[in-house]
DNA sequence: CAGTATCCCAAGCGATACTG
DNA sequence: CAGTATCGCTTGGGATACTG
């Protein structure tokens, strides 16, 4: 693991530079409940191109946040997994699975108070 | 509040869409200690230009996260606070916040072991 | 002070083609 | 299968000027 940038001060920012980013909580999500392949990945992120897959898939693995391990196969076979520091990223996405569900069922309140 | 298109499946992404940018988390960070003029705003955000700050308020606003207080005075006067759902934002920023720290103590250790 | 309006540029992304 | 390389373009965002 290696950053050679300095973090910021502010810890919620160090965060945002190694996960503020939509396409990397998505892939945090997926690998919270296993090891995927690259293309698990990309057929689960629907929308995310090849490129941009990869491009956030060797910045978290430079950070640390996941490991990539790669089999000698023909096909290739290239398999994901969360660190342990990638792991611990597991209460910030349950916080942010919680409050969004909280804002839905709250936006379902209002829905129906208001008919 | 009111949110015109339909939420995601996944709370997750429903929670990116309101609050998945660096400038939104850092809002929130910031009106957390309590309400903010614009001016403080932008300050605090250093980086941030006026028209993107002003987007990103009036995103939130819209979608139920804070509120917007205007002041019939000249010069203008106009303060930011959280509603109850921006308030309720304070688990995800904290998940962060302790995150960023582990993160950042955990280099120091490995850089400390390192030397 | 807290905006809005306008112009403009460049980073980032999609699409495509190619390869170990 | 899982990439890398290249190109062209969209659009987010900066800078500036102006206003209630």
């Amino acid at each position: 693991m290696s950053l050679n940038e300095n973090l910021p001060r502010c810890p919620v920012e160090t965060t945002l530079m190694l996960m503020g980013d939509k396409w990397k909580v998505l892939i945090v999500r997926d690998l919270l409940t296993g090891t995927k392949r690259f293309g698990e990945l990309k057929k689960s992120l629907a929308g995310v191109s090849q490129k941009v897959l990869t491009q956030h898939l060797r910045a978290m693995e430079k950070n640390g946040l996941i490991h990539r391990k790669v089999y000698a196969v023909v096909p290739p076979k290239v398999e994901y997994s969360l660190t342990d520091v990638g792991q611990s990223l597991k209460h910030v996405h349950d916080a942010m699975l919680q409050w969004g569900e909280a804002y839905k069922s709250k936006r379902t309140d209002n829905y129906l108070s208001a008919s």
